[in-house]
RNA sequence: GCGCCCGUAGCUCAGUCGGAUAGAGCACGAGUUUCCUAAACUCGGGGUCACAGGUUCGAAUCCUGUCGGGCGUACCA
């Protein structure tokens, strides 16, 4: 309980909506005879907003008070509503064991909306992480294989949370530590040389690529000296032969060709491109440290780090053939990057099956001394599979990438085609709503769950999606548009009764707590659930106006319409400062 | 074998630093458009929260065990 310990830090934590939840404990704290500040961690939010706004539940103070919890609610809310509220508070209520408050709806809403119109598309951000720096590996695909769907979920997450720990106030270094190194180059090239190297004017290199690399895999099985051949070549590359060199030279590029390509798809991009080829000049100082720490042990002919006492295989650090290993080269990195960056976090968002790398990895750092190595994490995320099994590259059992999107965007063309074939710059929308889809099918879901891939929920837009949420946004802009007007000043007195406009301001107001703790935990599904959670309030809320003109936000009388013209304003301005959280594109009009 | 992760409606999931009646979407059935974009909204059926113990005033949530699935377990990344 000694989160209690820190109102402070609370207080900021729970952004604008602070204020009011101190009024509220306070207001508890004078009849519960308990400190303000505990009363302020003990505060819930009620299952239902009719309920009021804050509730306090009496269980704790059973024990002290002898009585059954209903019975304190009752009586306290007694003695509360025997003086007049303090500044803030409106009513209390005791409903079964809880002491529900009820704040002052004009305040509030005027307070968030104010800050909503204020702060634009910076309502929302942070300054927890000021003056820090974070530095997060994703994307990080081999260049050896082609792009597949599965490298997409290290892609989308990593660029989602550069985005979310920059909105929290974070120096955010995004690396895309490039497979374009190791053993794997030097089965490529003994592919290359037996079964051909992609031209120069070959139309699909990538192609060619990936049908080495399953006709590789495929003969090694029957002929393992294939691989010994592989890491021979590798060897010959980091020693620094020039025909491996070449060759090197040749499949990099086109991997990084084509990678680019599909990055600018997404709109991602990286702050340093460093594969780790980079860190080959950088291996020996790291060797030299481990050794000169006593920690390098030589064990069936290769480098180890023994890792026994912690329960973990040893870390191999230099093959028997003395060349490098994975774990050899992100060691270099690591110090490299510290080094570079001063980090306080460093996030590695690679799959989950890799844990065991990052936890040999970050012991090894461990005992070299480093004791930053702390803020250093692995970010792990589920599998995308097939419903049949497993994904596996080297057996051509891959969905890529690109085909993935350009399905999705086809399919939005012609749904647009069918809704909405006036609209201008088809193409356009049709991109944002094609590859937003994709992008948000990946981001809703918690990041270690296993997902399995079906064509059909992927380009699915019904419901909870994407598009769900770029249509909700699209109307928003509708009305703003129609109305002629963009409101930039609250109205003198702001009219916002329905139920459902409070429950938007509500949510409008958390915004920056779902931002925080995306950052802490590293979960940019936070952002999506809640970006969904909003939109279908927003939805529920607009639709009220199908029956009931009344209820529309261009409604006739000018006070209302105005009121509801910046709450919708500031519906749209959290709707699209979360789709780009996300690395959505909110489009106008769909 | 050992380690890590997952198990909530037919399917996909939210809810998980314990709290009020376990919530959505998809699919299925029935409705809503002279009126702010029907990619929306409303209503309906559908649950032993894998199982068994334990802790607690209170457990989907915490602990232990069991079962089921996934991943990993020295020269791949």
């Amino acid at each position: 309980m000694s989160k209690e310990d820190d109102p402070h830090g609370q207080e900021k934590s729970y952004g604008p909506l602070s204020a009011f939840r101190l009024a509220a404990a306070r207001t508890i704290a004078t009849v519960a005879d308990l400190p303000e500040e505990t009363v302020y961690g003990l505060l819930e939010s009620p299952p239902r907003p009719d309920l009021g706004d804050f509730a306090f539940p009496c269980f704790s103070l059973a024990k002290t008070h002898r009585k059954a919890p209903p019975m304190i609610a009752a009586s306290m809310v007694e003695t509360l509503n025997a003086s007049p509220f303090p500044e803030l508070i409106t009513a209390a209520q005791a409903t079964g064991p809880y002491i529900n408050i009820s704040i002052d709806h004009d305040r509030f809403c005027r307070a968030i909306l104010e800050l909503v119109l204020a702060q634009g598309e910076s309502y929302g951000n942070l300054e927890t992480g000021k003056g820090k720096a974070v530095v997060i590996d994703y994307s990080s695909p081999n260049v050896a294989k082609p792009f597949g769907i599965g490298h997409l979920r290290s892609t989308v997450i990593g660029a989602a949370l550069a985005r979310i720990h920059r909105a929290a106030g974070y120096e955010v270094f995004g690396i895309n530590h490039l497979g374009d190194w190791g053993t794997q180059f030097g089965k490529m090239m003994v592919a290359c040389m037996r079964w051909g190297k992609p031209g120069e004017n070959d139309p699909d290199p990538v192609k060619t690529m990936f049908n080495l690399y399953v006709r590789f895999h495929k003969e090694a099985e029957s002929d393992p000296s294939l691989e010994d051949e592989g890491r021979a070549w590798f060897k010959k590359l980091e020693e620094g032969d020039p025909e491996a060199h070449k060759y090197w030279v040749l499949l990099s590029d086109i991997g990084r060709t084509e990678f680019s390509r599909i990055y600018d798809r997404l709109g991602i991009q990286f702050e340093h491109f460093t594969g780790e080829s980079f860190y080959n000049d950088k291996l020996t100082e790291m060797v030299d440290l481990i050794k000169e720490k006593g920690l390098l042990e030589t064990s069936q002919d290769a480098q180890i780090v023994n890792l026994e006492k912690w329960d973990m295989p040893p870390a191999l650090v230099k093959k028997a053939d003395d060349s490098s290993l994975y774990l050899t080269r992100d060691l270099a990195a690591l110090l490299y990057r510290h080094r570079t960056f001063q980090f306080t976090k460093a996030l590695y968002v690679v799959g989950m099956e890799q844990t065991l790398h990052f936890r040999q990895l970050f012991k090894v750092g461990e005992l070299l001394g480093l004791d930053w190595v702390e803020g250093c994490e692995h970010i792990p995320f589920g599998l995308i599979r097939f419903k049949e099994g497993r994904m596996s590259t080297r057996h051509g059992k891959i969905i890529f990438l690109e085909e993935v999107l350009d399905r999705s965007v086809d399919l939005v063309q012609k749904i647009i085609d069918e809704k909405n074939p006036e609209l201008e710059n088809k193409e356009e929308v049709a991109h944002a709503i094609g590859i937003g889809a994709i992008v948000f099918n990946d981001l809703k879901h918690r990041r270690l769950k296993d997902v399995q891939f079906d064509w059909d929920e992927i380009l699915n837009f019904d419901g909870k999606t994407g598009p769900y949420l770029q249509y909700s946004h699209a109307r928003i802009s509708s009305i703003l548009r129609r109305s002629n007007e963009t409101p930039t000043a609250l109205p003198e007195k702001l009219q916002l009764d329905l139920p459902e406009e409070k429950d938007l301001v509500r949510r409008l107001a958390t915004f920056s707590r779902v931002i925080q703790s995306a950052a802490d935990e590293s979960e940019p599904s936070y952002v999506s659930t809640y970006l969904l959670d909003l939109a279908e309030v927003f939805n529920r809320y607009y639709n009220l106006g199908g029956k009931n003109p009344a209820n529309r936000v261009l409604c006739e009388d000018q006070e209302i319409r105005s009121s509801r013209l910046c709450l919708v304003l500031s519906v749209k301005t959290v709707l699209q400062k979360g789709l780009a959280l996300l690395g959505v594109k909110a489009p106008e009009k769909m």
